[in-house]
DNA sequence: CGTGTTATTGACCAACATCAAACTTAGTGG
DNA sequence: CCACTAAGTTTGATGTTGGTCAATAACACG
């Protein structure tokens, strides 16, 4: 399971993501793959890390679709973020020792566990590395800012074709799309947690896009129509991602 | 303005501030006031930084108060965080190169520009000194998920309830309440453009916290009523801001 | 083929937005 | 000390986006 032939085939995930972000020296790719971890298969629904928890070691997805969400008082769910493979969507814990949130596969997963200890060592060993995983948390936080201000400021409308931009700019970015296309493996109700928006009002809007050629999809299955009406509809400017290349589609 | 005397004055904020949310070495203390910086004074409503800029140095809070923001399409704002004395709100541009936020002073507000350079030799010849500040960014995105959910599923009241539990919060950690009040120089304009509500909402849901004693509010003055209460109202658990102590107010 | 989940629809409702006007307050200059 | 002004707050009337509830239809999977 974790002989180095495994480990590189999981922790290549990881290189491709970091290199969409950052330099990395052919030195500092080597030395991220041969870090330790621990593979585990999680299903459909399972927290992966929960709030509350104190990680020792950091998730990183090799295969599978997650999410991090919080619950509040009254039982209302907000998810935060989205991964795919490549993604350490707990890298934070490095540094931040109680989860303030959950850490949820959104379908079957598997996780590679990677141990703070050998993290924390190749950052103090690689400067690049240390850089690439800061500027990671930073987009990250990047993100968020502009998850808010969607969420604060748009419509429902623009909400839901930005977040279809900024999963397909991203996944593309990884190679995880297929032209135009893509798999978001995601139900309407899980959107509208993502994008503060009840699942009846996602439905009525994503019927709308549809209707206007915007996007094509059918179950978890989605389809860009007009990439700049899209980006348009959604006010979606992709500098917020801080890719290192951008591509038009 | 920058001799070595004056530094300690301006950085010594900052010192305060890390303190609430690191373990700091006397050496890392002595090396952080030792850091070069140009001071210079913005008045209420001048951008500090702005969207698109690619700064060469960190804008370190040393007086008044600051916030973050994006402008939308349709000419919308939204409000991101606040920032007070020995906040160093746009710490990631050590790492992201371009603005995708702008940053502006709320009132009359002295900032002390930190040079990137010796920023980043700080967090080289310093191991702590980069972990606090890789931190304060995690933080900064810990708030940032924290305001989505609020965004996303709170109602009105408890928004408004849970962002004064916030800045009460932070700004005793730094030490600057007074009992149980504080300042708030920012008018309900601008809480709802951090809220994503529009200000005459805020007006009449400020009113209603002060109707029931949960707040008192002269102008941009602000005490806490009943804490316990507030923090009800406003589902506010401080887990989130990650600080070192917590006590109960 | 049955069963559970997800998508879709319709009717109705509530929270919050918008607009516009009046009222306060804090400065400012005479 | 008193107008005068501009900014911010408060109020009322009215509109809209999106929520809630509940039922039905479409799938997916064993």
């Amino acid at each position: 399971m974790t002989s180095p032939e495994m480990r590189k085939r999981e922790l290549s995930r990881l290189v491709v993501k970091l290199r969409t972000i950052a330099d990395l020296s052919p030195t500092a790719e080597q030395a991220l793959l041969a870090l330790p971890l621990r593979l585990k298969v999680f299903e459909e629904n399972a927290d992966i890390v929960s709030q509350g928890d104190e990680p020792s070691e950091c998730a990183l997805v090799v295969d599978g679709f997650a999410c991090r969400y919080k619950v509040l008082g009254e039982g209302q769910r907000q998810i935060m973020s989205f991964h795919s493979s490549g993604d350490i969507p707990d890298l934070q814990s490095l540094h931040l020792r109680v989860m303030d949130h959950s850490l949820l596969a959104l379908t079957p997963a598997t996780i590679a566990f990677l141990p703070h200890g050998p993290l924390l060592a190749l950052t103090r060993e690689h400067p690049d590395i240390a850089a690439a995983f800061w500027r990671d948390t930073l987009i990250d936080a990047a993100v968020f800012r502009e998850w808010l201000a969607g969420v604060g400021r748009r419509s429902a409308r623009q909400r839901i074709a930005h977040l279809i931009c900024e999963l397909y700019t991203r996944m593309r970015a990884v190679g995880l799309t297929d032209g135009s296309s893509f798999e978001l493996p995601v139900t309407q109700a899980e959107l509208g947690d993502a994008l503060g928006l009840s699942s009846v009002h996602v439905n009525r809007v994503m019927q709308e896009l549809r209707r206007d050629d915007l996007i094509v999809s059918r179950g978890r299955h989605i389809a860009i129509g007009e990439w700049e009406r899209l980006q348009a509809a959604g006010d979606f400017d992709p500098e917020y991602l801080h890719l290192r290349e951008q591509r038009a589609a």
